[in-house]
DNA sequence: ATTTAAGCGGTTATCGATAATCGTTGACGT
DNA sequence: ACGTCAACGATTATCGATAACCGCTTAAAT
């Protein structure tokens, strides 16, 4: 078995897309020497890609009990757009200064998220989603706002998010949605960009919050692990 | 070797302790076997220890490289305040709903904190300090903003913080400081209680800011482990 | 019938040993 | 001198085995 990187990081790719793709529920038992033992590697390498797991949030585990999928539910879902909002907010005043840098990448992002979403590919509409925000992050050079921001994971819960919206409202123009903030960063002004982010990002708090006012929530929807978001994910690992 | 919790628990806890109390200092390295001797256990739990305190941000490793303990520096300090400063805007909004259960907490941890301060004792200080901000995280409820906030680790900060701010301004009256938050709560108005809380974190980065401009840095100050915080830290782990 | 205790299967937590990797040292050739 | 590379010591990453532990089932006791 030849090994590029640690067979950790190799198994936590792996497991992680498993949850990604479903085919681990969440709930599920993740066993460490049944995984071991599928992968044809020892416990160790199993066991520290679960605890990395639990640092990001996919995985929670209770001691001489086990590991398994954490699962998201409504009130986390929902709690989250206000945390997004204010930290979103900082960002993009801060974004402002180096702004002129980023705006090709911005676009660009907000291309791919209209293209993907042509296709319904939700799994790469979420990744250019994420990547927009995530740019106009690095844009505010705060490297703890960075931190901060991602130790939330909007990776994984904007999948979950987008499937359910798109689900329900097909017809919204996602990435349209995306263009009032680039133009704030062009025109300049941190406090009104500020707003602007802050506003986009209580947009879909409330349309989140629609949707699960209105019915049962129920996910899974054209997931696939073929599209863009997986290769960049990969090399982003 | 009896053990109540976990080993790696304990190694968690007496490395951390290591690091508050600058045994270890920032950019020592960690090796496992060399503590795993020491401790008279195995690599597993170390490693598994260090690996945690990685996500707790004690700890930085590189891949074959090992572990060494984490240096906080000037722009991380100065960095987390706004990041706080939003935040706990936040939290003081949504904390007005709850905050008559949280009142007496809140006025107990400031007493706690001019008592330490009177006698010089920083570390109980930051803990009695962070105590009061965690306190009304927890009140606004939102637990994703409660996890966020603690992905901060303010705890460690705010020791260094606090062991920089008292050796250059020992006159300050840090208790007194928190008053007009708990005011705020009484009063009742979200929006004027999170303003009230983003000044308060906001002064305490412009005091950071102005200690770092006039003079070169050099922390460490009265640390002893026999204070309260060291107690109640243990008993919270 | 209800409670207590012992046993069992399955899994985690820990161990001790080994393989893989890194940084350095020093011989060697130029 | 200086750069290259083989060998070494130190340390991490991984392994395979075992001890400790949990939840459950069954047997014994009241």
């Amino acid at each position: 078995m030849i090994q590029r990187v640690v067979l950790s990081e190799q198994v936590k790719e792996e497991l992680l897309d498993d949850i990604m793709n479903g085919r681990y529920q969440p709930g599920d038992r993740l066993v460490e020497s049944q995984i071991a033992k599928r992968m044809g590697i020892s416990q160790s390498p199993v066991r520290e890609a679960l605890r990395d797991m639990v640092a990001m949030r996919f995985v929670e585990v209770e001691p001489h009990k086990g590991a398994r999928v954490r699962k998201i539910d409504e009130r986390e879902v929902l709690e989250i757009y206000p945390v997004r909002a204010c930290l979103e907010e900082l960002a993009g005043q801060l974004a402002v200064e180096r702004a002129p840098e980023y705006l090709d990448q911005l676009n660009t992002a907000i291309k791919r998220m209209a293209k993907a979403f042509a296709s319904r590919d939700v799994r790469t509409l979420a990744y250019w989603d994420v990547s927009f925000h995530r740019t106009i992050l690095e844009a505010s050079g705060n490297q703890i706002l960075i931190e901060t921001w991602n130790s939330l994971m909007i990776e994984a819960r904007t999948f979950v998010t987008l499937s359910n919206l798109i689900s329900r409202s097909p017809e919204i123009d996602l990435a349209g949605r995306h263009y009032p903030i680039v133009e704030a960063l062009e025109e300049g002004d941190p406090i009104k960009c500020g707003k602007v982010m802050r506003r986009h990002v209580e947009e879909f708090g409330e349309v989140m919050h629609g949707i699960f006012n209105h019915s049962e929530h129920s996910m899974q929807l054209n997931i696939s692990e073929k599209g863009e978001a997986a290769q960049s994910r990969a090399k982003a690992g």
